[in-house]
DNA sequence: TTGCCAACAGACCGGTCGGTCTGTTAGTCT
DNA sequence: AGACTAACAGACCGACCGGTCTGTTGGCAA
């Protein structure tokens, strides 16, 4: 809260503190008081930004949280040699990881378990982004068939939803178990599964 | 409610009824005024053989979603062929699936991701439980190798602990997206690699 | 038959929730 | 300088939460 009077920057400072509490709270569970009282705004600046409680929600989870797990593999989808840099990247991720970091999870996926029951703006979203994952790491792997990197015969679709699906799964349960060694090993066999596609 | 008064009957269809809420809501979203108006019960008779919520919410944790997560890979892992077993089970798993008990998901996983940063309790039970089933997995995986059927160099810990996860992966997804070719794609996969350990 | 207690029943409580509403103030435009 | 409005501030509200506490009652032992 540099200035006195940034709507802008204050609306992107609740949006932020909203995004640590849903870290740790989920959605339901976050407290508007709690935000308000870090965050050092008050219940007419909240609302004067954002409709109600489900709104900020959709705001923090669109926003912010959906935005990192897109931005996160976008370099390595990118690359030349799609499946290499995958590899690369899954084992460097799995390499920097601490116990702390692991315990947060993906709150994108952690939201969506709490609300795609009740909530279909929320689902609605988590699928959009799924659908992106998807289709980006599809397009990875056609490339890559294309380059003769990795074998005609593999379902580029299947095989794309199952190296996701692995890697969220690794994620979640290194979040409940805390345990970096147990992740790591789980990356380690996806990294194998992923080179086994190649030639 | 069959007779009048039979306590250990009271107290299943009290654990039951919140069983139903908790899959829906999760933990903390279930209120215990839903809870005893749909189980026809009083809050005296809850209190009477709960302490509190968090007790009321263990033991559905242990005693129906736990049990349920090792119940159902038990026969499987037992198979003198485990490794066969494993496949023809996530085939079948995956072949009959609903779109409706896809949304339901993994409810002891729910559970997990929703309470294991705040409540040191329900972790504690789903780290355990995830070790007996690595545990499990990994003797199995090990018992064929003892037969031959999978290769000698294959990390046997390390793939039970990727094959759990990835299975709960695409659980969490399907859950999400209520997609049942998804999931079935996914699983399909993870049929592959399991596969791909075998000599 | 009576006494006793486990097994309930439900009124009640303090606290917290999301949301509303009325005021105040900073900045900008004329 | 004065008017106007976006950007707040915070008291207040009803609903609902988990939990307590004081009854009441069914069933069994003596």
């Amino acid at each position: 809260m540099a200035q006195s009077r940034d709507s802008e920057l204050t609306r992107q400072h609740i949006l932020n503190i909203t995004a640590d509490e849903m870290r740790v709270n989920g959605f339901k569970a976050s407290s508007l008081s709690d935000i308000l009282q870090k965050a050092g705004v008050s219940k007419g600046a909240l609302y004067h930004h954002f409709a109600n409680k489900q709104e900020l929600g959709y705001a923090v989870f669109d926003e912010i949280f959906i935005q990192q797990c897109l931005d996160d593999c976008e370099a390595p989808l990118s690359d030349k040699r799609p499946v290499d840099a995958i590899c690369q990247w899954l084992t460097q991720f799995a390499e920097n990881i601490t116990a702390d970091e692991l315990e947060v999870g993906y709150p994108a996926c952690n939201i969506a378990t709490e609300m795609c029951s009740n909530d279909e703006g929320f689902r609605q979203k988590i699928v959009t982004m799924f659908e992106k994952l998807h289709n980006r790491f599809e397009a990875a792997i056609m490339r890559a068939q294309a380059d003769g990197q990795v074998r005609k015969e593999v379902d580029a679709r299947a095989s794309a939803i199952f190296i996701v699906t692995a890697f969220d799964g690794a994620v979640m349960q290194g979040k409940y178990c805390r345990d970096v060694d147990s992740f790591r090993s789980a990356i380690e066999c996806l990294v194998t599964y992923v080179t086994s596609l190649k030639k």
